[in-house]
DNA sequence: GGATGACACATTGCATACAATGTCGGTATC
DNA sequence: GATACCGACATTGTATGCAATGTGTCATCC
């Protein structure tokens, strides 16, 4: 088994992007290091680097709140991403290799066999192809501190559920963008795969202020 | 007096600015606490909290490692300051405030009262005066996730030190460069103060690698 | 009735003891 | 002589107890 401290990192991430911790609440310490069955200091550290992370918030001497989003928070997150994603598949553009456009590949047909069925097992395929396809190309970039930091941004809750709120439409030119950065890359041509990477991005951020000014802000507090 | 944390937290990194520890050496959890003061717990946090902001590197079971630097770690974060600092001040030209552009303006002025004496202690002030300035910036920005990254691309060692690396030249360059984009700050102009802002961090990029490939390569270490 | 202070409680901060892990040296074996 | 194994030591990982801090309530005073 891995160390108790990762156990429960690992498991309180989860529970921060499935919903299970309401924005603003209270995590303590105490209580969560039992339902984990570990002690505190493991709890205390994973807390630690989930506020380092962006998950929630430590203040100190009185604990660590579930972050509450605001639509200031998520336009900075879609441009960080804009900026970074575009910035690490130039430099993946510039030296492919192999494995990585493999892997990209493989995310690619993965999305697209789902794709046809629209239910929500089929989001699920993709969303996680999704996170497969730009993991690929982080690390295609050889960008250490920029794969790390895009971890952090690309991660939390509204990213990784973000995917209900494209219709099939969007859904579409989504992966479409994927297989046409791949054609960038093993093309070699670093300015077209950043410009697909910037215009990708930015749909997606598109899609989620729409989804939230329509009412479903309830999804970006899940 | 801060808590015990907070206090390992800044004395770690001043030493690891300054040079105390080589890299690559071992930074063992109950030596430091016996230095600092303090128990084996706050310094274990503040080692985590300084792996987080890429001042060491955390290996599990193994301990705390200072890092060492790359060339190819100090292009990538010249360029991320690139992205991001022009990104920042992009920002800040938008939607300027008075107290920021009076903080600017100060620094400006606290580092050309500093220049025209080249020695060791003008250039400490025109350092510091350095880190003001794009601090303010970072904070007119609104861009609070920006801010972080930036917090830790920036502060460490070779960041600080880089200094000694300008010939006067390049010093009075540096000063008109942050003049300029106070100018297009007020001007309300954000593409000019991103052009000036990536012209200033590439400068500086330049600067660098220029001492690291004439044997400076020690005040990379240091 | 509203404001203020003190006290009790809940919670985090820190210190310390013990357990688990990794490293390094020595020894036996091939 | 080289290598694999074993064990002692050093170091990190985790648990737990106590101290310090913050919060909320209740009584008291204005």
């Amino acid at each position: 088994m891995a160390t108790a401290r990762e156990q429960a990192y690992l498991t309180l991430r989860r529970r921060l992007a499935d919903g299970t911790y309401a924005p603003g609440s209270h995590l303590r310490e105490e209580e969560l290091a039992a339902q984990l069955g570990v002690s505190r200091t493991p709890v205390r550290e994973a807390l630690r680097r989930l506020d380092a992370e962006g998950w929630l918030r430590v203040v100190p001497n009185q604990g660590a709140f579930a972050f509450e989003w605001s639509v200031a928070d998520i336009e900075e997150i879609f441009d960080l991403r804009a900026l970074l994603e575009a910035h690490a598949v130039e430099h993946a553009a510039t030296a492919p290799d192999q494995r990585g456009l493999d892997a990209m590949k493989a995310a690619c047909e993965l999305a697209e066999r789902a794709f046809p069925g629209g239910d929500l097992a089929a989001l699920e395929v993709i969303s996680d192809a999704n996170v497969r396809f730009h993991r690929a190309i982080w690390e295609m970039s050889g960008q250490a501190r920029c794969r790390t930091i895009l971890q952090s941004l690309a991660m939390p809750p509204m990213m990784l559920r973000n995917f209900r709120n494209f219709d099939a439409a969007g859904l579409r030119r989504s992966l479409d963008q994927h297989r046409e950065m791949l054609t960038a890359i093993i093309a070699g041509n670093a300015a077209w795969a950043g410009a697909v990477m910037r215009a990708h991005v930015q749909a997606g951020r598109a899609v989620f202020l729409n989804a939230v000014v329509h009412g479903e802000a309830a999804a970006v507090a899940a």
